[in-house]
Parts: C-alpha cells; structure tokens; sequence
DNA sequence: TCATTTAACGTTTTT
DNA sequence: CGTTAAATGA
C-alpha cells in the first residue's frame, strides 16, 4: 500500500511538500494526527530520511504514544522494516533529553530532577519562608504563575525585577531569587526551567546548536497555536538552513493562554519563515453536519481568527440538542439516565460517551450519579496518579537517591514513615549540613560529628543514612527500578507505614503495586523519574467500557460519538473570570466552547442549570451566551418541572439523631448529632466522626 | 520536641 | 471528603 493513498489532495500536499517550511492549518477533525504520521513515514519511506533526523513534537505524552503507534503499524506496512524511531515526545520531554545530553553546558547537572508544580509552590513556601514573608498576604499558588509566566517571557529574577511596579511584583522579585538558589542548590528544574535552558543552551553555544540543527533535519509541531515564548524561541533555534520546518495547528482552538501559550505564533509564521507553503486542511471527517455548523456558528462570533471554513459531505444527522434543568443534580441524573438507557437498549457502549465540563468541581455530581445508576465511568485529569501521596512519597525517596541534594524530597521523606524527626531538628540538620559542604546522604551517615541535635534525632537520621546509603548503591550499580522501589519499600519500613489498619490501606498498598509494575518498564531509575514528573493527567490510558469524565481542555485531541457538555452558563462557560477580564479572554472562552463541540462524532447534548451551588451559596446563572450563537437549528429539549418543594436542600436526605447511615469511607454508623451541615456520627468501627453532609456521601439506612 | 487532634478551607483550565 | 495549618498534649 502506497503512503498517499487513504489521503484527500490538501492532506497528500501536506504529505509530500517535503521541503522548506509548511504551515498546515488543520479545522478541528480533518484528520490532523493521520497527515501528520503519513508526513513522517513518507519522508522516511520515499525521501529516504533517516527516523532519527526527524524531530516531532506533540502537546501531551499521549499525542506522541499514539503518533509512535500509528507510525509502527504505518511503516511495517511498508517494504523496509525500521526498528527505531524519530525523536517523539513533548517540548518538556524533548528538552529533558537534551539536557541530559549537553545540559553541563549551561549549569544544569547532569542528574537533575524534575519539579512538578506543587514541588515548586513547596520550594516557594521555603523561599517565603526564608524571607520572613507570610503566606496570608501572598499565596503561594500567585507567585508561581507569576514566575512561570516571566519564565515563559525568558525573564530571569534580575530581569523581572526592572519589570516590577508594584509591591506585590517587588516581592515575587525576591521571592523569585531565593526560589532560583534553593533550586539550583537542589539540583532541580521546574517545567519552565526546561525550555529555558534548552534556550539558553541553543543561543549561546554555536557548536550545539549547529549540531543539533544538523541532526534535526526534518522538525514537526503539533498544536502549534499553543506554543509558548520559549517554545517558540527553540524552534527558530532549532531550525537549520534546510528550513525543513512543518507546524500544524489551529488557532480557532488556542485555549492554553493563561499558560503563556501565544497564537500569534502561528499567525506570524509565513512572517517568520518567508515562502512557506500553506496548507488548509478544511474537510471534517468527524462529526455530523448539525454539529459542525453549530460549532461554526459560535467561532465565527470571534474577531481575532483566521478565515476558514470546514465542511464535510456527512449527513446532517440529530440535531443538536439543549437541556434546561433545575440544578447541577437533576443534570447529572439526566445525563446518567440518557447514558443508562442507550446503553440498555444495545444503541451504544458505555465507551461512546464523554461528559465534558468547564472546571474539575463539577464532576462531583456527576460521579453521584453515575454511580448511583450503577454506570462505568472513569475520569481524566483531575488527581493525577502520580500525584497520591504514597506514590509521591516513594518518588521522593527515588529522586534524593539520585540526587542527593534535593532538599525537597529529603524534607518530605525525612519522617515519613515516623521516626521521631520533626521540625526542629529536621532545620538543625540541614544548617549543619549546608555548612558542612557534603550531599544530604553523605551528611546522614556522618552525622555524630553534628551538634546540637538530640541524641534521639541523631540516632534516627544516622539509621536512615545507613538504609539511603545501600539504596543509593543499588542506583549506582544500575538496578532496575522496580526493584530499587521494592527494596525501599521493604527497608525503609514503607510498606508497614501504609498497613495501618485502615480501610484505605489496602487501595494504596495497590497503588504501589500498580507503581512497581510500572516502573518494570524502565531500564534506567533515571527515566522512570522523567516520566513520573512530565506524564501528565490526560495521559492516562482510555477504557472503552467506560464513560468518559473530563474537562473541555483534557478533551482537546479526542473525540467520542456522543459528547455531553454541561454547565452551558453565563459564568461557568464562559467562566466569570473570562467576563471580568476583557474581551480576549471571552473570545478564547469561545475558543473552549468550539473545542468542546468539535469532539463530538454524532450526538451533542448541551445543558444548564437554573441554579447551581457555586462558590459555596447557590447561583443563578443565565444561559450560556454561545447557546444562543449555534443558531436556530438546536432541539430544545422539554423544560424541567420545578421541584414541588422549595426547601433549598431538597435534594439532601433529612438527617436526624438516631438515623443510621453508611458511608463509603467508614462504614456504618449511627448519628448522634446535628448541626446545620455538620453531623457527627459513631461508626460501627467505635471511632467518632464530624462530617459535612454536603461532601461525605452519607447514605440514609 | 514530637505526635496526635482539631479547625478551616475548597472554585478555572495544565506541560 | 480531602488536605493543610494551628493547637494541644506527652
């Protein structure tokens, strides 16, 4: 079978135009990700490029997973069978191989650890700390997007300090320095740092920069409408004198904004690279005609936008169609219900159905529902796997034995599990140990020559010292990392910590096993950290069994036959934020809405509440602004009946003292008192708990 | 000085 | 319900 074969003339134009630059401007569904792997198994196939001269870059690990797939399965088909593969991954995991590579250049150690956000607020906290600096005036969470956003702009701390006007900046400047050198001397790099020292490496070190052009001879981007300053700033470094450069995007679903992504990248590229090819990609093979025109009509309310316009020879299909509902319960039993009996009639498999939502809160409800009604969902995003904590727990222990000054990880293991080390002289330590100019393990195991310490804290850190240390050996001979973190978990007495005789005991002994499994696939301990500090929420595997929860932005990518958006609200789509902040931010709220339309194949079902609990007292939201921009051809589906009673916790079962209720977390147990939202109940299990009806899901027994 | 108990809080979107 | 920070007790 020949390459070009399954492709329409604009997707077989973006195929073989093979050289200099080419900007595809892929519509939503018009087969974005198959151009792109034909692209690449032609140049490998017929230009006779060599896969390890091609550089692509995908927006999530899953992107680049699927894209290596689809290419195996592509080039197999094919006469010559090769057995590696062109560099694939995201600009955060591209940038870690090349630090890895050349990073010394530039300061980075060569075992550098990754930082993931909330390691970063952790080191910010200290950083505040230090400075006598309280976190009541200034959150934690504020300075960190201030500085990753002046590291998106390629902003140092002395540079953001000449931008500072405010006081609140003045001191994110400070802040923002003490970060660096706490970080620097830990041997870490957060996310930004990652595309800010491959920048700096590329600018400032000609002959790396020459050979990496060489090497990349052919460079593809996926998603490029939501490149970043310093993204962008190692394209065009990377891009050699070929200009073999390929972007693909599409900036009517640029939705990363606020993360310092800039869509005019892709409009500025003709710009930037003269005599670039475009290439329009404007054929929707995914969804129905209903769909895509009511999706149309929202994006063409935006001025800031390429002219396109997509079409597609499917018919027409269902109209789209709108549910009002009373509030966010009667939504999710709505949505649960059509599920429920598509499903019951044989119509469709759980796995056809996506919930989409403008922010995580909202899937509480929906989780109720859905099981309630007894239906299979599974919910991208939201806690991250990697993220529990007994999984960051063991990562942390990972991380210091391979770099053993991360203070971080050393601080959040140094007691966990117990051991009679607490604050005092955990900061005791690591004052003498910064002083005493040796790596935290190397620091532990002579730490008899520290004073001031208790004989008690004295005794449990040289332990702990002991059993870092024969791990650490373990790392150095290059054991596998499963069986490092088997062996951790065992000596560190990990293992008994989690056993604790709690019903949760059991999940998260689980999830280690799911961890060490994991880790199976990793040769190096090395490479399994990078991906357990890049693998990103929506990263996690699909179950075709299963609904599918998610936010509008995880949904970015996919698509699903039946999608159900819900929460279609004046200040939730668009959010209230977005409507305070200017018309930009309202047109990339749009942008969200358009994305979220586009995943659907057949059906597409919108709903909004009359009420909703929003920010803890109930809201009562206008219609979502873009309904009325789809147009006239959505099916209003019936109105909802009031509720007959107007009692504002209606949808709570009433409880009183002496009702026994059960709860998922603690079992059975009888109430004892109430107050309000508050009731305190004596479990089966003897203990006595106070809980919020509003969050615990008590159920009335 | 450390560990356990209690009170307060939760709302964008994420590599 | 989870997590986190303060308060309390050993």
């Amino acid at each position: 079978m020949d390459i070009q074969d399954s492709l329409n003339p604009a997707q077989k134009q973006a195929v073989v135009t093979t050289v200099g630059p080419v900007l595809i401007l892929a519509g939503a569904g018009s087969g974005k990700t198959k151009t792109l792997t034909h692209r690449i198994a032609y140049l490998i196939e017929n230009e006779g490029v060599w896969p390890n001269e091609v550089l692509a870059v995908t927006f999530t690990n899953k992107a680049a997973r699927e894209m290596r797939e689809r290419l195996g399965s592509l080039l197999q088909q094919n006469a010559s069978v090769r057995h590696f593969m062109p560099w694939m991954g995201t600009f955060h995991s591209i940038c870690v191989r090349l630090l890895r590579i050349d990073g010394s250049s530039v300061g980075v150690p060569p075992n550098f650890v990754v930082y993931d956000e909330s390691d970063r607020q952790g080191l910010i906290k200290q950083a505040m700390k230090q400075l006598h600096i309280t976190d009541k005036q200034i959150r934690a969470s504020a300075v960190s997007s201030a500085i990753s956003s002046a590291k998106n702009q390629l902003l140092g701390p002395a540079e953001y300090r000449t931008t500072a006007q405010y006081p609140f900046q003045e001191q994110v400047a400070s802040i923002y320095e003490r970060y660096e050198h706490l970080r620097r001397e830990a041997g870490a790099l957060d996310f930004d740092d990652l595309l800010l020292e491959v920048v700096g490496l590329l600018r400032h070190h000609e002959a790396i920069r020459n050979k990496w052009r060489s090497q990349f001879r052919h460079i593809l981007i996926d998603e490029y409408q939501d490149t970043n300053a310093a993204q962008y700033a190692i394209v065009k470094s990377l891009v050699g004198e070929e200009r073999n450069i390929c972007v693909v995007g599409d900036d009517w679903q640029s939705i990363y904004s606020w993360r310092g992504a800039d869509f005019t990248n892709i409009l500025n590229f003709e710009r930037d690279f003269p005599g670039a090819t475009v290439i329009k990609l404007e054929q929707n093979y995914r969804s129905t005609s209903a769909i895509l025109e009511a999706a149309q009509n929202v994006i063409s309310k935006n001025t800031a936008r390429t002219d396109k316009k997509l079409w597609t020879d499917t018919p027409a299909g269902l109209p789209v169609q709108v549910h009002q509902v009373y509030d966010e319960s009667e939504e999710a039993q709505l949505v649960a219900g059509r599920v429920g009996s598509q499903v019951a009639m044989g119509a469709r498999r759980y796995g056809d159905f996506a919930v989409l939502y403008r922010t995580n809160a909202q899937s509480f409800n929906l989780e109720r529902s859905f099981l309630q009604q007894r239906i299979p969902y599974q919910i991208v995003g939201g806690v991250r796997f990697y993220d529990r904590k007994e999984i960051k727990d063991v990562i942390a222990y990972l991380r210091l034995l391979y770099q053993p000054n991360d203070r971080m990880s050393f601080s959040r293991i140094v007691n966990v599990p117990t051991r009679g080390i607490g604050a005092t002289s955990l900061e005791k330590f690591l004052i003498w140990q910064g002083e005493s100019r040796q790596d935290i393990i190397g620091a532990l195991t002579n730490v008899e020559s520290a004073n001031g310490l208790t004989p008690r804290a004295r005794n449990a850190l040289v332990k702990l010292g002991g059993t870092l240390r024969i791990l650490q050996a373990k790392v150095l001979t290059e054991t596998s990392p499963s069986e490092i973190i088997e062996t951790l978990i065992e000596r560190t007495g990990y293992r008994e910590y989690i056993l604790d005789g709690t019903p949760q005991a059991e999940e998260r002994e689980a999830n280690l096993s799911v961890l060490v499994s994991d880790a199976k696939n990793y040769v190096a301990l090395p490479d399994f950290l990078e991906e357990a500090a890049l693998m990103s929420s929506v990263d996690t595997a699909e179950d075709y069994e299963k609904v599918t929860l998610m936010t509008i932005h995880a949904a970015k990518g996919l698509e699903f036959p039946v999608v159900f958006m819900v929460g279609m609200e004046e200040n939730l789509l668009p959010s209230s934020r977005s409507l305070e902040a200017g018309q930009a931010e309202l047109e990339e709220e749009r942008r969200l809405c358009y994305v979220g339309m586009t995943r659907a194949r057949e059906e597409l079902h919108l709903s909004y509440a009359a009420r909703r609990a929003q920010f803890g007292d109930f809201r009562f939201n206008m219609p979502s602004r873009f309904l009325s921009d789809m147009g006239h051809e959505l099916m209003v589906a019936p109105s909802f009946q009031q509720p007959n009673n107007d009692d504002d916790w209606s949808e709570l079962p009433d409880f009183d003292i002496g009702d026994m209720v059960r709860s998922s977390q603690f079992g059975s147990g009888e109430i004892i008192d109430v107050d309000g939202m508050a009731v305190t109940v004596v479990f089966s299990s003897g203990q006595t708990k106070k809980l919020n009806v509003e969050y615990a899901r008590l159920e009335k027994i």
